[in-house]
RNA sequence: UCCUGAGUAGCUCAGCCGGUUAGAGCAUCUGACUGUUAAUCAGAGGGUCGCUGGUUCGAGCCCAGCCUCAGGAGCCA
């Protein structure tokens, strides 16, 4: 193809009156002379003026929502508002047809719900468009922070032995006829058969795997896709998602707090500076969309503050203790408002106990740290009380738990006795228990949910429209 | 999985107490206009009322079951 100019260039260029090449999809053609194109360099459509009195009407007749274009012409000031500059045509050429009377995207709003069914073609509209930039940008800030910061990027295996980690069900993996599997003497499945020789899953999460890399690199972090079998039908949980999964030897819990805040806080800033006017446009779409809420349901901030201010104030750190005193203490507590309300210490916190803490009691980002055992998994290093881990978890607005993470045991004694408690079979775990046989050290890690920090960062409610393809119960389309 | 609500034209939605031929805006098509900004104006076409069964002289509307979607809860990131 020969050389074009992409869109977000054009719309910068200082220089006018220059013959340029652009090539592009069109939004919407209006009174049979301007075409709206975009080719999702940016957000912004730049204006083709089409002299119509000398084209072939036959190839106007073309220009329609969707159709892709190649256009020659020259990039100069627009006689019109509402745009700096504009090209007007000299050569349009239709790349490919859209036919109108099936081509299901129109120049108007069109609902979440209706555009998650066309996710194929989402990718073209304003909102889609800036959410996935925005994703870019924030998965290429995580790499860009830790690899500043000497970390190595680990890829943990997608397929999985270990059904010991506790992080919910998982997929199986199995290259069996599923009509007629092998069966043992005794009549269970013979997974000796199987392709790996045992039963295997899709991974829930490539803590374990990284724990073994840290304890010789030093650094390791993991971001790969991740697979829940849970049947989670929500605006925060996908079967398929994305996690960063950071393990740093010699790391006890502040130092793994102050990093996870700290990624947090810079991916947040690249965003608003690398992806300023996406940010304002899904800032601007979230004011209209809570315009028809009842106004106690809307944001006292706009996006860009909330993010903003996410940025200008230190996380809220206290342990579950703490928070257990506050939540019994607070209002709706008293006047049992809480579905759930809070009697004394060892209860789970309930979303609406985080949200209460984090939306109503300190209004900014929290960190609970040192839950107690029962509630958190066999890996998390115990404290001295006989009661508490040494857990972690960051509770964001509107998000609930954006990480959760902790220091992990590194005495094999305690470790043991843990998985003995929690029937966790040590046998499966020898790799794992190694690290703690042969010189194990302190160390902490943190899993980050990508796809929530998308969420956050973007200002969208339902995490099925910040991932291109989502997969939830009832549906793997695309 | 549980609770609540929804499913009517391509999209967003209205549809009275069960009663004749199911409506609107946008989109599409035809024509007009031609510096528009989701262009505007005039006209036209477009429906298995989610599916299955039931009640009734008669069902978009009532009943039962199922499917799908949305919001909330649980599981968690």
């Amino acid at each position: 193809m020969s050389k074009r100019t992409k869109i977000k260039a054009l719309l910068e260029s200082t220089q006018t009156d220059i013959q340029v090449t652009v090539m592009g999809w069109v939004r919407t053609f209006r009174n049979n002379q301007f075409i709206a194109l975009n080719d999702g360099s940016t957000n912004n459509n730049i204006q083709i003026v089409v002299d119509f009195e000398n084209t072939d009407e036959a190839l106007l007749k073309r220009i329609t929502t969707g159709a892709s274009l190649k256009v020659v012409g020259q990039l100069v000031a627009s006689l019109g508002k509402g745009q700096k500059v504009e090209i007007k045509a000299t050569e349009v050429e239709i790349l490919g047809d859209s036919d109108p009377e099936k081509y299901p995207l129109q120049p108007k709003k069109h609902s979440l719900e209706f555009l998650r069914e066309i996710a194929h073609l989402r990718f073209r509209t304003n909102t889609f468009g800036a959410i996935f930039r925005v994703r870019n940008s924030l998965a290429f800030a995580v790499h860009k922070f830790l690899q500043e910061k000497g970390f190595v990027y680990l890829h943990t295996p997608v397929i999985t032995a270990s059904d010991a980690e506790g992080a919910g069900e998982a997929f199986k993996v199995t290259n069996f006829d599923i009509a007629n599997p092998p069966r043992t003497e005794s009549g269970e499945i013979d997974y000796k058969q199987d392709f790996f020789g045992k039963a295997t899953n899709l991974t829930v999460s490539g803590q374990l795997e990284g724990e073994l890399g840290a304890m010789a690199l030093s650094d390791i972090y993991t971001f790969g896709p991740t697979f829940r079998a849970e049947n989670s039908n929500t605006t925060r949980h996908l079967a398929e998602f994305w996690m960063i999964e950071p393990e740093m030897a010699f790391y006890d819990l502040e130092d793994n707090m102050d990093l996870a805040e700290g990624l947090l806080k810079y991916v947040i800033s690249y965003a608003l500076e690398n992806n300023r006017e996406d940010l304002e446009f899904l800032s601007q779409r979230l004011q209209e969309e809570e315009k028809s809420k009842p106004q106690n349901e809307r944001s006292e901030m706009s996006l860009l503050d909330k993010l903003q201010f996410c940025l200008d104030n230190s996380f809220e750190r206290l342990t579950y203790t703490e928070a257990i005193d506050i939540l019994k203490e607070s209002t709706p507590n008293k006047k049992k408002k809480f579905q759930y309300l809070i009697e004394g210490w060892g209860a789970d916190l309930q979303s609406e106990h985080e949200r209460y803490l984090v939306e109503k009691h300190f209004k900014k980002p929290v960190i609970l740290t040192d839950y107690p055992k029962e509630i958190k998994a066999f890996y998390m290093r115990q404290n001295d009380d006989g009661k508490t881990v040494r857990a972690m978890d960051i509770l964001f607005p509107g998000i609930g738990e954006i990480v959760g993470g902790s220091q992990r045991e590194e005495r094999l004694e305690k470790l043991e006795q843990r998985m003995a408690e929690m029937g966790i079979p040590a046998e499966e775990l020898w790799w794992y228990l190694d690290t703690r046989r042969f010189g194990s050290c302190p160390h902490a890690g943190f899993g980050l949910g990508f796809e929530r920090l998308v969420l956050f960062v973007t200002g969208m409610g339902n995490i099925r429209d910040v991932i291109p393809f989502p997969r939830f119960p009832k549906n793997a389309e695309f």
